[in-house]
DNA sequence: TTCATTGTTGATTGATTCTATCGGGATTGG
DNA sequence: CCAATCCCGATAGAATCAATCAACAATGAA
C-alpha cells in the first residue's frame, strides 16, 4: 500500500516552498528542477493543489506558486487528499459512502468495515496532525564538523 | 490509498474460518459461496496465505483449509503482507531498501522519508497489533429483541 | 505593441497493476 | 477407478499510474 508519485512530488514541492520566507515565488521550472520532478508531471500536481486551496499561482514574467499559508500549517492530508483521494484502506468502512451500507451487505456493518475505520481514522489523524513543518523539521541538519575527529 | 481486493478478501476468509472451532476445514467452494468471492481468484489468495504459514491445506475428498493458529494469533499484518506486501508510504522511507540510500539522493535520508517512516511504523504496529479475533469481536452482536418496545 | 515568460487545460500514450478467469494437473479418500 | 479437492501457470480485460504533448491564456517588460 503505497502512496502516489503524484502525492509524494507534491509533498515534496511544498516542502521545498516551505523551507523558504512567506510570500517567495517558485516557478515550476525552478521547482522540477531542484527537486528532480518531470517538468509537465509537476505542473499537474501544483494546479491540483492550487484548486485545493493550499497555492496560489500568477501567470507571466516573474510569475510562479506561492503558500497560502505556512508550512506549519499545511497538514500532509491536505495535499495527500487533494491529489490521491482520502485514505480508505477496504471500500467497506463506516461512513465512507455515505447513504449506502457497507458493500458486504450486512446491515450496520461488518467487523472487518469496523476494524478498518478504526485503522483508517488512526492514519488521517495523524496525516492532520503532522504539517509540511515537520517533515522541514526532520531534515538532517548541516553537518558539525568539529565534532568530527 | 486502499488495500487491494485480494487483501480484504483474504481478510474475509480468515474471519470466516476464525469464527469456527479450531480444527474446523473449509472448502474453498464454501468458502467462495459464503463470502461471496470469486472461486478461482480465492484459490490464488488461499494459496498464498497458505505458502506464509498462515493455513494449512489437505486435498481430496473432504480436504480443504484449516488456520494454522486461534484467530488471536493472527495479526492482520501477516495476512496483509503476504499478499499486498509491506505497508510503505513511499518508497523512501528508512530501512525500506536495506543498503539503499533515500531515492532523493540525500545521504542519511531526507526530512520526507523520516516523517513517512514514523506513518509507516504506526501502521504496521497497528497491523501486529490487530488481529483476527479483534474484526470477529467487532462483529454485529445476535439482535436483542425483548429490549425494543 | 510586441514578445518572452509563465501558468492552464485537455488529450494521449505506454507501462504496470488489478481483478479476475481458464484449463488443466496432482493428491486423496471412498 | 473416480469424484472431490487443492495446486499451478497462463491469459485477458479493465483500470490506474506516470508521464508527455500540444495548444491556449495571462502577465509584465522592452
Amino acid at each position: 500500500m503505497k502512496l502516489s508519485k503524484k502525492a509524494e512530488y507534491g509533498m515534496r514541492a511544498m516542502v521545498a516552498m516551505g523551507r523558504a520566507a512567506a510570500g517567495t515565488t517558485f516557478s515550476i521550472q525552478d521547482l522540477a528542477a531542484n527537486e528532480n520532478i518531470p517538468l509537465k508531471f509537476l505542473e499537474q500536481i501544483l494546479l491540483v493543489l492550487k484548486n485545493a486551496g493550499l497555492l496560489r499561482s500568477k501567470r507571466g514574467v516573474g510569475g510562479g506558486y506561492q503558500m497560502q499559508r505556512p508550512a506549519n500549517d499545511v497538514p500532509l492530508r491536505e495535499i495527500v487528499e487533494a491529489i490521491d483521494g482520502p485514505f480508505d484502506p477496504i471500500g467497506c468502512v463506516q461512513g465512507s459512502r455515505p447513504g449506502k451500507s457497507c458493500e458486504c451487505g450486512i446491515a450496520g456493518g461488518c467487523g472487518l468495515g469496523r476494524t478498518m475505520s478504526e485503522l483508517r481514522d488512526m492514519v488521517q489523524t495523524w496525516l492532520t496532525e503532522t504539517t509540511v513543518a515537520h517533515i522541514i523539521a526532520r531534515e538532517a541538519p548541516p553537518q558539525m564538523m568539529s565534532f568530527d575527529i
